[in-house]
RNA sequence: GACCCCGUAGCCUAGUGGAUAGGGCGACUGCCUUCUAAGCAGUAGGUCGUGCGUUCGAAUCGCACCGGGGUCGCCA
């Protein structure tokens, strides 16, 4: 039993109100006001009296072997743990790797990425894989089994559009001839069709007869479609090794559209009800009043994207046994999803409700939207590239004597840690303006700045074993030093941060304990010595505070995607 | 026109009913002979978009309005 349940306890003899109910009720008071903090309000309303009285009454009766005192103040009450006793159990959690309460169980899938093949990855994704990336592992961690999948968006009049001005414009060359990356060749094929079809309108009709063309297997596009599709590909895979971002699972969009694997589940809409006809043969998914309905499929019986959606869907429900389902997509497609899960239920689907929207606010650039038409996107190669250089700028100027593999890795690393943190440390569904100048620092609240905290106390523990200062993990009582003690209450509380984390699909409260970690940690490490430490149980105690920081840490940095390096 | 999201100091942001609204950037002041200064300590900076309401209590809930973004039957 935690401190909080055993302080329930003691409160529900004095009350009404049972265990569970005060748990809820008990909170963190500001600083210095105690450890547990009772509002007295709900009391006050229930026996009509004021509850600054009926904080003091109550106060009085509280007494407990692991309290140092019971303080009434104004309308709460507030309890202080004996001093060391919150270090003792906080610590021992830690070591005793319960450092996640809540416990999940089932098999998911999470879709995240979800490129287009006409165009290499920017920003935008960059904002979705870190989300998705983070969000698995954070699924892992609760217990989980979790299967990463990533749907290519391989068909479709994009798609014809880079072929086309390939086709016609390029004259034969290629990413080798050229010394490009074959996304972005591929991607430069999508731009060029973009400045050509202003001058020729008439672009835009030889790009549909090429979709035609494709969806009537020609040889030929099928094969300039091929060719095209693996340059994307090579290139995307590149970036997803150098992003860290993994897939169990790749979905093409492109076979699902020959199965015409959502046919299946039109016709049953249509048995059912649940869809309808229009006169022009176009059908319509019903779903007013509660939400528009939605086009399914075309007049002329082809599929559109929501057709397929509802094939891959089912697909996944059947062939992988999931229990449930997520999707990293942008909030443009918010109302979108809520139609898609909102078919599958009248579909009578019991899994409909466990198929969830990760939705996201896009990446915006201070000049504007970021357009791929027009190649008005930070590119997701360049900004690592970028960001790396600052990097191995800054590790050059803190040492003269690293070989240049070392420099390399941790550059990378540090690169990484400052674009993803960036990226997660507000809440998803905030929009982010980038700004290139001012966005990415290495300062303050930010990935480097958790690695860094983290090789602090590494290189603390590296110390104690180089100077032969063997440590036990005890004496946790001793830890009553104020600074210790604000850690000891930040690293308590990532458990809650991670079950925030989880229940509102965005990984900011752990980004943000995190931050509170590393504030407590460098002002403990700049205040208190801990190598110096008067005595030896001192030193076992603050070695061991210094060494559950780096064990949070850690486990927050992994879930985030985030690489610790144990120097810096 | 309808619906969804957002609005917190010059800028970015946490906090979604409770105790003096937390951080960071930028500005200014200090601190490297002591475990990594990518750090620490401190100062200045706030009509929590506006108004009305609910409540003992509102940044947080409701209504109306203003500002920004997004979406709305055959675009991915």
């Amino acid at each position: 039993m935690n401190y909080k349940e055993k302080i329930a306890l003691l409160l529900a003899k004095e009350t009404k109100f049972d265990k569970e109910q005060i748990t809820l009720l008990l909170e963190v008071p500001p600083q210095g006001l105690g450890d547990f903090a009772f509002p007295c309000f709900i009391l006050a309303k229930e026996i009509k009296e004021n509850p600054v009285e009926i904080a003091k009454i109550i106060s009085k009766e509280l007494t407990s072997d692991f309290l140092e005192k019971v303080e009434a103040k104004g309308p709460y009450i507030n309890f202080f743990i004996s001093k060391g006793n919150l270090s003792s159990s906080t610590l021992s959690n830690i070591f005793e790797g319960k450092l996640i309460n809540i416990k999940e169980k089932g098999k998911v899938m999470i879709e995240y990425s979800g490129p287009n093949t006409n165009k290499p990855l920017h920003l935008g994704h960059l904002r979705n894989n870190s989300l998705g990336m983070a969000y698995s592992n954070l699924m892992e961690a609760v217990g989980l089994k979790v299967i990463r999948a990533n749907i290519i968006n391989d068909r479709g009049i994009h798609i014809c559009k880079s072929m086309l001005a390939y086709q016609k414009f390029a004259n034969g060359k290629t990413p080798e001839s050229e010394g490009k990356k074959s996304d972005h060749f591929v991607g430069d094929m999508y731009v060029l069709y973009n400045e050509k079809v202003k001058e020729n309108p008439l672009l835009e009709k030889e790009a549909k007869e090429l979709l035609k063309k494709w969806e009537e297997n020609d040889k030929e596009t099928i094969k300039l479609w091929e060719k095209m599709n693996k340059w994307a590909l090579d290139g995307m895979k590149k970036t997803y090794k150098l992003f860290g971002s993994e897939f169990d699972e790749w979905f093409f969009e492109s076979e699902f559209f020959k199965k015409k694997a959502g046919h299946k589940l039109v016709e049953e809409g249509l048995t059912k009800g649940v869809f309808q006809k229009e006169d022009n043969g176009a059908v319509a998914a019903i779903l007013e009043p509660e939400i528009p309905n939605k086009i399914i499929m075309r007049g002329d019986g082809t599929a559109l994207y929501a057709t397929n959606d509802l094939g891959v869907t089912q697909y996944r429900f059947d062939k992988f046994g999931i229990d449930r389902c997520f999707w990293v997509v942008a909030n443009e497609q918010d109302l979108y999803f809520k139609q898609l899960f909102s078919m599958f239920d009248k579909l009578g689907r019991k899994w409909a409700k466990d198929c969830h929207h990760i939705s996201y606010g896009m990446v915006n650039l201070t000049s504007g939207k970021m357009k791929s038409r027009e190649g008005t996107v930070v590119d997701a190669d360049d900004i690592i590239t970028q960001v790396k250089d600052i990097a191995l700028v800054e590790i050059k100027k803190r040492y003269s004597d690293l070989d240049e593999k070392e420099i390399e890795k941790r550059a990378l690393a540090i690169a990484l840690s400052a674009i993803k943190f960036y990226l997660l440390k507000n809440a998803a569904k905030k929009e982010i303006t980038f700004d290139p100048v001012e966005s990415l620092s290495f300062e303050g609240e930010t990935g480097p700045y958790l690695q860094y905290s983290f090789a602090r106390a590494k290189s603390i523990l590296r110390k104690a074993n180089e100077e032969g200062k063997k440590y036990k993990r005890e004496n946790f009582d001793l830890l009553t030093h104020d600074k210790e003690k604000e850690l000891v209450i930040e690293l308590g509380k990532f458990s809650s941060a991670v079950e925030k984390s989880f229940e509102q699909f965005s990984l900011h409260s752990i980004a943000h304990n995190l931050l509170g970690i590393a504030e407590k940690f460098n002002s403990f490490y700049h205040e208190v010595p801990v190598l110096k430490s008067d005595s030896k149980e001192l030193l076992n105690a603050r070695l061991s505070l210094v060494e559950a920081t780096t064990i949070v840490i850690a486990k927050g940095l992994e879930i985030l995607d985030i690489v610790a390096i144990e120097k810096m």
